[in-house]
DNA sequence: TTGTGATTTGTTATATCATAACTATCTATC
DNA sequence: GATAGATAGTTATGATATAACAAATCACAA
């Protein structure tokens, strides 16, 4: 369960636990937690690498759920939007957070070999970027923070 | 000429230096610094926000240097490549570098308002990704590091 | 200075990512 | 069940990016 890293984890939970805790974040802001939206959510938490919106798409129309770009990309809007889904920039790509309903500013590792991506947190003002900021007289709104490079499995030769 | 931040300057001293810088460089790493490439150059260091490639291959083609998208994305692939231009994931955007030719790991402050861009640095293993990597025993290799929010005028209540 | 291979450019076509605009349906609330 | 607001279906198109191959140009050395 090890959020921070690569680590292998009961990735069953980690499935199960995301949607519980979206479910309960939405029931309890009144939000609509449709068919689609939790369909797009659950894809994206099975898997440990970012999905394009193509991809998410293609899954929605062999279940029936969705045909054309726009059903995935409202669903994809709004779990970003509230943050159950981050986007990856560099990849044009979706993946499922990793703290739900906590407000928390992300950094992602992704690796070129694999293509699995890790979610970890930093503080918005803290370190480089918030000194960089403040001596510019920038006020930072939102941060997009993600490193590429090669997870631990990726560097081990003997693999 | 204050490259961390917003701050005015002579600009056409930095759009000089910039080509001067760059002209060196390829001569001393026998890279060709073909018409086309120079003025994608020149049309980023022309301007203090991020450009789309299509946006550049429009000056392009009115200037009778090329026409077909490939012209300019061949143009930015050896700019960027070789460091001469940054790509800006968060606008799909690129912009000309404040350090041609010297190694280094850029940090970006973007204006959501007037869309100015400025580029600031960083140490790519220090401070909390640096952190965050070795805990999750990542290897860095490039970093996308962008702020977004709002500049120093564009905060200003009296603009 | 001319031949040669490597690089760059021109061009056509197409792949990939994303949204506008409008209609129909569903949902919460009264 | 009427009503207003939110969500989903659908068509079309816009925006970003690359594959593939032919033609021109350049670097370098014979
Ligand atoms: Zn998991
Ligand atoms: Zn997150
Ligand atoms: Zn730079
Ligand atoms: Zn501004």
């Amino acid at each position: 369960m090890d959020s921070i890293g690569f680590a292998s984890h009961d990735h069953t939970r980690c499935i199960a636990s995301g949607l519980e805790a979206v479910d309960s974040y939405c029931a309890q802001n009144r939000l609509q937690f449709t068919a689609v939206r939790r369909r797009v959510l659950e894809i994206l938490l099975q898997q440990h690498h970012a999905l394009g919106a193509y991809e998410i798409l293609e899954y929605l129309r062999q279940e029936g759920l969705g045909s054309q770009p726009p059903v995935a990309y409202r669903a994809l809007d709004f779990l970003v939007k509230h943050g159950f889904v981050h986007k990856i920039e560099r990849l044009n790509a979706f993946i499922a957070c990793m703290h739900p309903g906590e407000p928390h500013t992300p950094v992602f590792m992704i690796c070129r070999k694999c293509a699995s991506v890790a979610e970890a947190q930093r503080e918005p003002m803290q370190g480089q970027l918030g000194a960089v900021a403040r001596a510019a007289g920038f006020l930072i709104e939102r941060t997009v923070v993600e490193a590429e490079g090669l997870c631990p499995k990726c560097q081990d030769p003997s693999e």
